[in-house]
DNA sequence: CGACTTTGACCCGCGC
DNA sequence: GCGCGGGTCAAAGTCG
């Protein structure tokens, strides 16, 4: 899996302009890849145009690529190779004029083709991909919810369960998901009982996309907190609820980047309820909630980190109860994904099975470090993404960082050069904003060397309370600062992916 | 006029 | 118990 992003990180280099700063992150805009065409053919001939589709034609199969393991569709990487093209269209150089036209013509007509097809195979992948990862959720949230109903008497947690989640989170094979899956019907119904205000957009809800009802019953448990349980008159009304939640499971999910405007475009439709200036950090605290449906329970937080300004941290918590539009997916996959793993290798925190294997995936390779921290020392369990060390390895030509001390890993970050460095303001950004978030996504949810890495982070850090610097004030939490220099540690952070 | 933002007040948990 | 900090509410203001 690792390749194909690799070779997308060659491809993206090529593009990035490393100085630019950015005025608005508009992470999911879907007209990306067309943004990427028209921003790598733009100086050039319809001979670049024609490599540019080929590229296009490549990212969207390596966006796809997770959906190979679940779906074991090869939407076959050799369709049409650019090698091959290459040296036809120079052959082609060779010939008469009208040959050549006509040669020129018979490829485009095949790239139009192969086109076609990769979209119409690219809908289908991102529709299995999305209900799998969607089931996938649901199973990984029921068992965290069964988890707690019955062991909430001698639990402490069963070693084995994570270990499985884990494993199931790296499993490509969808099948016993799917059966596991069934059951969630069961689960929902007996939260709908005790939650008035989702259960009624639950049973609205009949969507096969990211956010499903079932997500809703991950966010009874992944972030209560900010849904009802944080909210105080809320939770006395449902006391009963929350008396089941251990108060440490509201999983956060912090994605750091690199942003000159107040506030990261992730799709969705948010309004600010609130804005607070939070102790050691002079910048205001400013609190948003989902409007795009009426009881959705996300919410997020959008602080500029206090050590370097233009890095905006941007806290999400809670999973959408409604139907999102296709921008927002992304994100929410993200989120919902790394809270969902968060969640299951904190109640693991006796299972160090995925320790060891994280050692294996330390890797020599350059850019291609994966660093994942926690400290319990935070109130919630919070992953946090740091998307901001990329763009300034880009912007130092990529001149290998820091060694990563603990958890670095050979990982799938290869799309993420192109995050933070987009062109001028003249430019279409969107391409490198995408792949941020599909690297993100993508590394959650599909790579096994993050996701082992992740859970190895989150199993050893919580099985060894010690390690926790319980320091308190603005840099309470986390590995990440030794770490990640350049990225200047967010507070409250337990959970750190800087993905370079 | 509705949706959104601003902002002071309020509530709660936590540490002392 | 008190103070502090995080988080939320809701009235007032603003905007399109
Ligand atoms: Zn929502």
């Amino acid at each position: 899996m690792a390749r194909p992003h690799e070779m997308q990180l060659l491809r993206f280099e090529d593009r990035i302009e490393p100085t630019c700063t950015i005025t608005e992150v508009d992470f999911f805009s879907q007209d990306h890849r067309r943004a990427v065409a028209e921003a790598g053919a733009s100086p050039a001939s319809p001979k670049d145009h024609q490599r540019v589709e080929e590229e296009e034609k490549e990212e969207e199969e390596e966006e796809d690529s997770p959906a190979h393991g679940l779906t074991g569709i090869n939407i076959g990487l050799n369709l049409v190779p650019s090698n091959a093209q290459a040296g036809q269209s120079v052959i082609a150089e060779n010939e008469k004029p009208e040959n050549k036209i006509l040669t020129l013509q018979r490829e485009l007509s095949q790239v139009n083709e192969e086109n076609r097809r990769l979209r119409s195979m690219l809908d289908q992948l991102t529709k299995s991909y999305t209900a799998l990862h969607t089931q996938l959720l649901q199973v990984m949230q029921q068992r965290e919810v069964h988890e707690i109903r019955r062991g909430q008497d001698g639990k402490s947690g069963v070693p084995s369960r994570g270990e499985l989640l884990a494993h199931q989170f790296m499993e490509p094979a969808p099948t016993r998901l799917l059966n596991t899956g069934q059951r969630q019907d069961d689960d929902d119904g007996e939260h709908s009982s005790s939650r008035n205000k989702n259960s009624s957009d639950r049973g609205v809800v009949p969507f096969p996309q990211t956010h499903l009802p079932h997500v809703d019953a991950s966010s009874e448990h992944t972030s209560p907190s900010l849904e009802e349980g944080k909210s105080p008159r809320l939770v006395h009304e449902r006391s009963t609820d929350t008396a089941s939640e251990a108060p440490c499971r509201r999983a956060r999910v912090s994605v750091r980047a690199r942003s000159d405007a107040p506030m990261i475009n992730d799709g969705c439709q948010w309004r600010k309820y609130g804005q607070k200036m939070a102790k050691g950090n002079p910048c205001p605290r400013a609190y948003y909630r989902c409007t795009m449906a009426i009881a959705c329970p996300v919410r997020k937080q959008v602080q500029r980190c206090a050590e370097d300004k233009t890095i905006l941290v941007t806290t999400y918590e809670g999973n959408h109860n409604h139907p999102l539009p296709p921008a927002a997916t992304v994100m929410a996959n993200t989120t919902s994904s790394a809270a969902a793993m968060l969640l299951s290798g904190s109640t693991t925190s006796e299972d160090s099975l995925m320790a060891p294997a994280a050692g294996s995936f330390l890797h020599p390779s350059t850019y291609a470090s994966t660093m994942a921290a926690l400290s319990a020392s935070a109130p919630f369990p919070t992953i946090t993404l740091d998307l901001t060390q990329t763009a300034n390895q880009l912007q130092l030509l990529q001149r290998p960082q820091h060694p990563v001390v603990p958890l670095s890993m050979y990982g799938l970050p290869q799309k993420l050069p192109g995050l933070m460095v987009g062109p001028q303001a003249s430019l279409p950004f969107r391409p490198q904003q995408q792949s941020m978030v599909e690297t993100v996504t993508a590394a959650i949810t599909t790579d096994p060397n993050f996701t082992a890495a992740l859970a190895a982070a989150i199993t050893s850090v919580m099985g060894a309370p010690g390690t926790t610097n319980g320091a308190s004030g603005s840099n309470a939490a986390s590995i990440g600062p030794a770490i990640v220099p350049e990225s200047p540690q967010c507070p409250k952070s337990c959970t750190t992916f800087s993905i370079n």
